[in-house]
DNA sequence: ATGCATCGCGCG
DNA sequence: AAAGCGCGCGATGCAT
């Protein structure tokens, strides 16, 4: 059964369409969250515009939902999918479903938190019954070749968009004195704003008086590019990878200058007033928000929260962090995309190991570097030079990921293990690759139109195991979070284990301390129900790390 | 004042 | 332009 709720101008309406998709009830709600957690009981799956438009309010009033369909998030992969381009839903014209449909705002501009009180603030979202949409997406599933491919992708999807928004509700712990301490000792003591901090300030008079520069402004790269230049350093930019080639007394100061002016100004004490509040970061993730099927994030930068503040993250008294990260997750998920059995035996322990083991390379860091070049796309260096190696002792995994790369080259869609599809290349791509082709051809035409396809070629490539290992970690994270609600009796988030972070193939579970090794071990079990929902019988295993702390930092 | 491109660097 | 993929975000520098 699946109950679809919609905002209409006379208000809240929920229909109720039966597994056989007939409407057997429509009714108006006027408490959505009363009305919500009543027929909760009967198991339901709710459907709605956009999970963030409605979930928020209903967990502010302590209601959650065992399942949904986020139809903005299945619509945009139902259109694109190779599996439903027959559709009906497919084949229409772009529609309000198809529209950039902004997720509904969490904060205010200056990051102050949840607009929960009154209407959503999103705009209104045109012309979009949800009920029909609902239909024509159970036609498109239903039509397709392979529908249990991308019914399963879309319920994933779905449950991906819960769990976000049950994270942001649930808030990462995060104690703004240690963050402050881990501040001070590495740069001093706060300064007045617009002041550089003791410590910055430090090193960086070291800089300019061994640049003799003594107005050097380091932040500005072309500034910076000249003034080492008059010190007789030749570069072509100014990263710190490159910095780190010189031998030059300027370059240890300099290159600790920008670790901290880094930490500064991504993670310093402007960003711990804006971004925690009451002992929480609560970021907003964004589902689907890569083309990949990966999460994005907006606000705080979420996803590159750098290993020196994660000592800030301090589970609560008598709380702990069970922190969980797929091993060797993309190589892995190609070698059950691909079917390889070899690959997937060398992966019965440390994936990296088992192919030195087969004899394709001679250590592990080679067959690491290795492995990247062929997920990668490497043509150059050492990781191209080993990738033949690798395509010797495993021809199917390899054999896959040269064929997206080559069908990427000719400007085709390629496809996930459940069913995601790429973006075609854009209009630019196309006429370089035609002026290639064309009477006024040159030299230039055509190396640009080679360069284009064998750049496309890479992002194809990449974008099936990417994209189907990002399939992986929502299968994961929903069987997770299934097994946490048995786990706690349906006791509210805050009281029982939670998710509270999730970084594409890592979780961050904030539990009581007793329940820790028994969260593990759901973790673990939930990692061999996402392996099998992808993979089925294949014998590819997906082993994870966990680590018991009190502190993110402790974690790796 | 505000927008946009670029550089650089954090994460996977 | 690191050896290749995917992001978000801040500072700078230039354009509007």
């Amino acid at each position: 059964m699946i109950v679809v709720l919609a905002r209409t101008a006379d208000g809240v309406v929920a229909t109720t369409i039966d597994d056989d998709g007939a409407v057997s009830d429509t009714e108006m709600v006027d408490e959505v969250a009363e009305y919500v957690e009543f027929r909760e009981e009967e198991r339901p799956r709710w459907a709605w515009d956009d999970t963030s438009r409605w979930y928020p309010d209903l967990l502010t009033a302590g209601v959650r939902v065992e399942r949904c369909f986020d139809l903005r998030l299945c619509h945009v992969i139902l259109r694109n999918s190779t599996l439903t381009a027959t559709s009906q839903l497919a084949l229409a014209e772009p529609g309000a479903w198809d529209a950039a449909l902004r997720p509904m705002v969490f904060r205010e501009p200056d990051g102050a938190l949840f607009v929960l009180d009154g209407e959503p603030s999103a705009e209104p979202m045109g012309e979009s019954d949800p009920v029909a949409e609902l239909l024509l997406q159970r036609v498109a599933v239903a039509a397709s070749a392979q529908p249990g491919r991308i019914g399963r992708l879309i319920a994933a999807e779905s449950a991906g968009a819960l769990i976000a928004a049950e994270m942001t509700f649930a808030g990462l712990p995060w104690r703004a004195e240690q963050h402050d301490e881990i501040l001070q000792q590495l740069l001093g003591p706060r300064p007045s704003s617009g002041e550089r901090p003791v410590k910055l300030h430090a090193v960086l008079a070291r800089v300019r008086e061994l640049l003799d520069a003594p107005d050097l402004n380091p932040d500005s790269p072309s500034e910076l590019q000249k003034a080492l230049g008059r010190a007789g350093l030749i570069v072509t930019s100014t990263r710190s990878w490159e910095l780190r080639k010189l031998t030059h007394p300027s370059i240890a100061p300099l290159l600790e200058y920008k670790k901290l002016s880094r930490l500064l100004s991504a993670n310093g004490w402007q960003w711990l007033d804006t971004w925690v509040v009451d002992g929480r970061f609560r970021p907003t993730y964004v589902p689907g928000g890569v083309v990949t099927g990966r999460w994005a994030s907006d606000g705080g930068g979420a996803l590159q929260l750098p290993k020196q503040v994660r000592g800030a993250v301090i589970a609560d008294d008598g709380w702990k962090f069970v922190v969980a990260d797929a091993s060797q997750l993309e190589p892995r998920v190609l070698a059950g995309m691909a079917a390889d059995r070899a690959m997937a035996e060398a992966g019965a322990g440390d994936l990296y190991a088992g192919i030195v083991s087969s004899g394709a390379v001679e250590t592990r860091d080679q067959a690491k570097v290795a492995m990247l070049g062929a997920m990668y796309g490497a043509t150059t260096g050492e990781s191209g030079r080993l990738m033949p190696q690798l395509a010797r002792q495993y021809p199917k995994a390899i054999g896959m990921v040269e064929a997206a790369a080559r069908a990427g080259e000719r400007g085709e869609v390629v496809t996930t293990t459940l069913g995601r599809s790429s973006p075609p290349p854009g209009p630019q791509w196309r006429e370089a690759q035609s002026d290639a082709f064309g009477e006024n051809a040159t030299d230039a035409t055509t190396s640009r139109a080679r360069s284009a396809a064998r750049s496309w070629g890479r992002f194809t490539r990449n974008f099936i195991v990417q994209g189907s290992a990002a399939e992986w970690a929502l299968c994961w994270m929903a069987s997770l979070r299934r097994r946490l609600t048995v786990l706690s009796g349906n006791a509210p988030l805050g009281d029982s284990p939670h998710l509270v972070f999730f970084l594409h193939d890592e979780v961050v579970v904030h539990c009581p301390a007793p329940l820790a090794d028994e969260v593990a071990r759901e973790i673990r079990a939930a990692a061999v129900d996402a392996g099998r929902l992808l993979f089925g019988p294949l014998p590819v295993t997906f082993p994870v790390t966990i680590a018991i702390v009190d502190n993110y930092g402790q974690a790796k």
